[in-house]
DNA sequence: ATATAATACATAATTTATTTATGCATTTGA
DNA sequence: TCAAATGCATAAATAAATTATGTATTATAT
């Protein structure tokens, strides 16, 4: 699947606001959500993905519990308080995008600032 | 200014739709006008603007006329046909992504295809 | 008069996120 | 029994944008 450029930027953003939904989830299944939610639009590609919660993990935006599931491991990512905090901050950035975005392709959603 | 990530991806998108609208543009034009739709928020950089201006003409999206004001050029930016399909294209998927990620941050938003 | 800000273009080096291409191993289901 | 799905991972390459410059003209404020 090739998704649009622009999902670039959006990754962390779509991670945090699952854990923050979820209170625990693992890499395999937020693909898994991301591509339900979206009715298959979107593909978080491994390649993507693991890299994005590592860098969330060394930023202890989230932590990890290691589960065995048989032999198979399963790593749970869990947001921290920081994470909590940042999810909000992300949310509201994306709010700001969605608006000025809106704005810039329909005339009809500008606004002056009072 | 420090802008978003989220606007990573999305500055094609802005030209093409701007240039749909004003039907001839020049750079510093286009950067006055983001920053008046978007309140301040959204400030195009030189390094990220006239490089993509220069991208999308090579692609033939966009054509050129150049106008001396005094001793200062101004080059106008003008969508050839195939800029104005791309920008079609462009926009339904700025649709699709505004959708998909509403969805993802927004339970009441998600519903299965029938 | 003169300095500063605004107008107007440009590019090169660096950074960063993502894509593409792998790799390994287990488990399920056809 | 073979393919697909589950589940992790990383490394090289690509692409977009940031940061840092550079040049020059014109307008404005002191």
């Amino acid at each position: 699947m090739k998704n649009s450029n622009l999902y670039k930027g959006s990754i962390v953003t779509i991670l945090l606001k699952l854990l923050n939904e979820h209170d625990k989830m693992y890499g395999y299944e937020i693909t898994q959500r991301v591509f339900e939610i979206t009715n298959g639009e979107l593909k978080l590609t491994e390649g993507a993905l693991y890299p994005a919660l590592h860098k969330l993990e060394d930023q202890d935006l989230v932590e990890v519990e290691i589960v065995k599931i048989g032999k198979r491991i399963r790593k749970y990512y869990r947001l921290t308080e920081a994470g909590t905090k940042e999810t909000v901050k992300k949310l509201a950035e994306l709010e700001s995008y969605m608006k000025n975005m809106r704005a810039l392709i329909n005339p009809k959603f500008r606004e002056k600032l009072h």
